[in-house]
Parts: C-alpha cells; structure tokens; sequence
DNA sequence: GCTGAAACTTTCCGCGCGTAAAATTTATTT
DNA sequence: AAATAAATTTTACGCGCGGAAAGTTTCAGC
C-alpha cells in the first residue's frame, strides 16, 4: 500500500507493465486473462490499491451491473425490510443495487425513475406508489428498462409483478376470526394510498357475507403515511363513538392496528383473546414489530422472503435471458403469494 | 412531446439551433444564458423531453452535487426516519442524495465508501457502524471526501461530528426517575454495536452515584441489530430471575425497550405509573414507535431534525467554503445536541 | 523445428458531458 | 457612428473506461 495514489486503470496498467484493456479485461472476468499477467495485476493490485471508477465502467457499457429499486416509503419498517433483502440478493448475484425511496411523493418518484435511466441499470426493482402513483411516466419507464414490479400492483407494465394475495389474506382472517370468536368489523383509512387496501376491504366484504355476516366497515379520516397516528387517532374516536358492532376489529395492516392498541391501551379497553379481554384484534402484513406489541398482534403474514426471492429472480432471469431471445417480452407474469395466519395474542 | 428520442445533448443542443456547449452552461444554472437563448432551449424541452445523463455530467465535473448518506442499519426506524430527513434537505438544497446502508456489516460499510468514491460526492454524511467499523478505512475516507459524522462518534476524522450528548440523556432520565420513584436499574447490550450504548451506561453509573444510589446493570446476551427480540428474550430472563432490585428499568435505548415491555406484558407485569403498576420502564431515543407501545413510552428524545439539519449544514458550508478557503481543514467541530425528557405513561 | 489455430494484447475510437481558451456577438461609452 | 468593454458562444480537448478490430504471442500437433 503506497502512498502514491493511482488516477485511473491507465496508470495502473502502466505500473503493471500491461496495456489498460488487458487490464480492463482482467476486471471484467480474472480469468479471461493469461495467469501470469493475472498475476502481475493482482500483485499490483494488492501494492497499489486501486479501484476503476465504477460510473466511468458503466458509462458505456452494453449491460451495466446496476439494480435500481425503488421503495414508496422507506420509514416503514416493512419497506426497509424489503430493500434490506432485495439489496442483499442483489450484491450475492453480483450487482450493484441502488436504493431509492418515493417518499410517498409522486414527482419523487418520478424523478426518481429519471435519474435512473441515466444509471443505465440493467433492471429495476419497482414498488410504485399506488394510487398517487403517474401511470403514465411508470409504464414508460417499464417500456424502456426492464422492470419488476412488486407490492403495488399496476396492470400491463413491467416483465411481472410480485406480490401478495390480499383477497387470501382477508379471508383467512375472516374465517379464523368468525371460527373463533365475534365477527369482524373492518378498519381502514378512508383514503389508502396503497391498492392493496382495496382488495382487502373487497374480500372482507366478501368472505363476510359469504359466512352469513353483515361486513361493517369503519374509515380513518386521514392522508400520508403515519399510519399509527392515524389508527391511533380514528381508533380512539371511533372506541369513544361505540362505533364497532362486535368486540372484533380487523385492521386493513398492521401498523394502523399497532396505532389502534395503542388507543386501546389508552381507553383502558383490554385487547387479547383471554377471558377478561374485551375486544380482539388483527391485521395485516406481519410487520416486523408486530411480534413485539402489547399484545402481541395476530396478522396474516406476507412472506418477505418469497417475495423478494421471487422478485430478484425473475428481474435476473429476464435480464440474462434477454441475451439470447431479444427483447421477447410480451408474456407478462403476475404472482400473488399466500399469506399465512400468525396466531398470537391479540385475537 | 414528440416520439423522437433524444440521445444526448448534441443532439438536443441542435434541435435548438445553439450549440452544445451553451446548452451545457444553461443545465447548469438557466440563468446564465442570453434571455432569448433560454427561451429557445425550454421551448425545445417542452417539445421533446430531454434529460441530461447524470453520470456522465459528474465524470468531469469539477464539483458534483452529489451527496452520499450513509446509515448502519437502514432497517431500523431511527436511522430511516434520520435518512429521510437527511435526503429531503439534500434534494431542497440543490443536491443529489445517494442513500446506502451498511446492514450492520463493516466489510459493507467499506465497500460503500469505495463506491462513493467513484461517485466524487461533493460531501458525505456517514454514521458510522461504531465499533465494529474499520477505523482506518474510515479516517483515509474523510481525508480525500469531505464528510460530516453522526450518530456514531469517531475521534479524528471528518469535517465534524453531530450526535446526542449520551451523558447528558442519561442523567437527565436518571434524575427524574429517581425524582418519581425507586431509582432505575440499567438494561443493556452486553457487546453494543454503537459507541453510544458505553457513554449512556457510564453516565448513568454517574448519576446514580451522585444521588446516592447504588448503580445496577443487566446485561443482555446477543449479537446483530434485533433489539426488540434481544430486548424480549433477555428481558424475559431478567424478570423471570427477578434481576432488578428496584421496580424501575433504565433501557440503553427504545428498541430495547420496546422489547422489554412485550417481556413484561407476557410475564403479566403491568408496566407503567398508576397506583396497580408493577414496574416502571424507560428508554432513550425517542423512537418512532414508542409513542405507539402499550403503555406509551417515557424517553430522552434525541432532536432528529436538529441532527440532520446541523449534519447538512456544517456539510454544505464546507463544500461552499471550500471555494474560497481551500482545504483548510483542521478545525472540526463536534456538536453534542441535548436531549429532552418525553414524559409518557411507562415512567 | 515448423505450421496454424487459439488465446491473448494492443490500437483506436466512442460514451455523454465539463471546461478552458479562442472567436464572436452584444452592450456601453464618447 | 466608431471604439471599447462585456457577455456570450464556439472550438477543442479531456474525464475514465468499454469494445471492436488488428496485431502479436502461445501452444498443440505433426
């Protein structure tokens, strides 16, 4: 280690006694270069300390490395776990991930998908916004990068989409909820930015009436992404208001019910499933807090990992694949992975 | 907004009758072009959409405005909501904020540092891993990027160091424990990752001596950055062992905590200050969820928005400086923010 | 020891843009 | 209106590297 500080692979080669595309080569793959020249660069290599400028190498490349994902809001410890997962495998398979998060603000986003096309990625990781999302700006960006989709599902853009089955989700909840005790009203926001809200509000309606129960709905008035403020907030009016039919509330995901213990806690009401408790609750998700809630929060768990496995390997396959078929496309795949019910003590 | 794709500025630049170069200067700031210069060029990007290549602007670019933010553990809300808000003032003040994580891992965390480099950051906010980062590669960082540390405290290295006052949180929860009630018990990691997790036990010895009491600590077995299980797990073990002398618990921080309250409501050990309560529990942070546990949780809040707009500032005016003053360097300045008492119900 | 293919290395040009210096235009002064 | 100063635009080159084509070496087979 030196002090001399080496600028570029030029003079790194120079100090090698090699030219700089052997060298270039040697970076692409060591062992495309003869092994005593393989040697004389690691031996330099190891003096010298030297790294190529990763965005020169990209600039002009045919198929970068890089791996853009993007996340709608990355306070929420669900989306956090995600990226974290998704960078990983990212950096295993050998790219370069870049995290973006939307900040829940659609010219964020889209400044974001911007900024990304000048990355010349490879391919995309992409957890739109939802609602607020630009349909248009997104499916034009999918058009020209290769583009998974994940979490937030948005019809005819991107190679395929990953993310959960939420009518499941409502209805095994439901079902479990309805065998084991009251039925369940539902509480949500009133304005959700996220489709999956939708779907879960449309199958506990459904399973509801399929089990012979009237579905009774409760909407928290409030915008953004403070989730637990606004299931604390509303869930208090609406325990002062008597406002749930049955001692049951199922929450349309787990950080509006961690808001809404909170406002049980607070109204003296007893949450949990033993005998002196006075209501149940669920939700949805299987956050990673919800394990640690008081009481412990029972939810449908999406699987984490199954849909970032799933996701980067479907991004890999296409983006590999596209060296021998072309820009095929056209055969789009959706995934809605099961969710699976998380008995704890809540409900 | 024509089909045309654009594929660079020269192509852009004769679409607008002017040449290159001009184009370039008015990307750079729009007001330093002729009037009617401007005029014809924003037409033209009205018509056809053209983004300048990032990448390929900051290769020869004397001074990029890019920012690098580095955080250990993205996935925990503390440093999440810290990076969003680092990111949100880097974006308002003209920047391009590049987030990373090092996901607890210090061969990451270095491997992050190299990449920066090739991104040539005008500056680097970085918190750092703590004790199990490689001090060296850290120091030779800051000497050739401009960086700002916080969080994490690391002597002689940086332009300067924005963190808590750790003693001062300490103390000041210590005292009015011991004000309010029996004297608190300190809950801690046995090998805490972050440099803060030694300075809040001291104090807290500290203080406890000052006033009197005799200090008491329980250490938590564990590795990695689950704090909650850790918390819950030994926490449980603690109670079960009846570990405390008194009926109150100090936790090194809110994670901890949160942890420990789900240990107490599974032990039936009801957490809180009303007359039937068993036990008092506190923490220090000021996390994002704690206002949400059950009950909701008395803490020393460190001032987020402080950090950050401190951390950006004293960034920013080094990178602006730097102009005028050339590498001056030399006089870092560490700023140890107080912390203020958050009371809630939980102590 | 010689031929010829395979492997490797070198030459050369390009990616998309920044920037100093030169050439041109525009504004100001007398 | 001419001369000078100021502002703007153009010319020309470089950033650090990738990649095709041309040149050179290596090694097996005879």
């Amino acid at each position: 280690m030196q002090g001399n500080k080496i600028r570029n692979m030029d003079e790194f080669a120079a100090l090698c006694g090699i030219s700089r595309p052997t060298v270039s080569k040697y970076f692409h793959d060591p062992a495309s270069v003869r092994p005593k020249t393989r040697a004389r660069i690691e031996q330099a290599l190891a003096d010298y300390d030297y790294t190529p400028n990763i965005f020169a190498m990209n600039q002009n490349r045919k198929l970068t490395k890089n791996v853009g994902i993007v996340v709608p809001y990355l306070a929420d410890p669900f989306f956090a776990e995600i990226a974290r997962n998704l960078e990983q495998r990212c950096i295993d398979a050998g790219y370069r991930p870049s995290l973006h998060s939307s900040h829940g603000k659609p010219e964020l986003e889209n400044d974001i998908l911007d900024s990304l096309r000048s990355l010349k990625p490879a391919g995309v990781l992409l957890a739109p916004l939802g609602r607020v999302s630009d349909p248009g700006v997104i499916e034009k960006f999918c058009a020209d990068v290769p583009t998974v989709l994940f979490d937030s599902y948005l019809p005819d853009a991107g190679l395929a989409f990953v993310g959960s089955d939420n009518p499941q989700f409502s209805r095994l909840m439901v079902d479990y909820l309805c065998r084991t005790g009251e039925p369940p009203c539902f509480f949500e926001m009133k304005h959700p930015t996220n489709p999956n809200a939708n779907r879960r509000r449309q199958s506990y309606i459904q399973a509801m009436t399929a089990l012979g129960h009237e579905p009774q709905i409760f909407q928290a008035e409030g915008k953004g992404w403070d989730f637990e403020e606004i299931g604390r907030r509303e869930g208090g009016r609406a325990l002062a208001e008597g406002a749930f039919r049955t001692n049951t509330v199922l929450c349309s995901n787990d950080r509006l019910a961690i808001g809404f213990l909170s406002a049980c806690y607070e109204s003296k009401i007893r949450v949990g499933i033993e005998a002196d408790c006075d209501i149940r609750v669920a939700g949805h998700d299987d956050h990673p807090f919800s394990r640690f809630t008081c009481p412990s929060l029972t939810t449908v768990a999406q699987d984490y990992e199954e849909i970032s496995r799933r996701s980067v390997e479907l991004l890999f396959a296409a983006i590999e694949g596209d060296k021998t078929e072309g820009t095929a496309g056209g055969t789009r795949q959706d995934y809605f992975l099961e969710g699976s019910l998380i008995m704890r003590k809540s409900a």
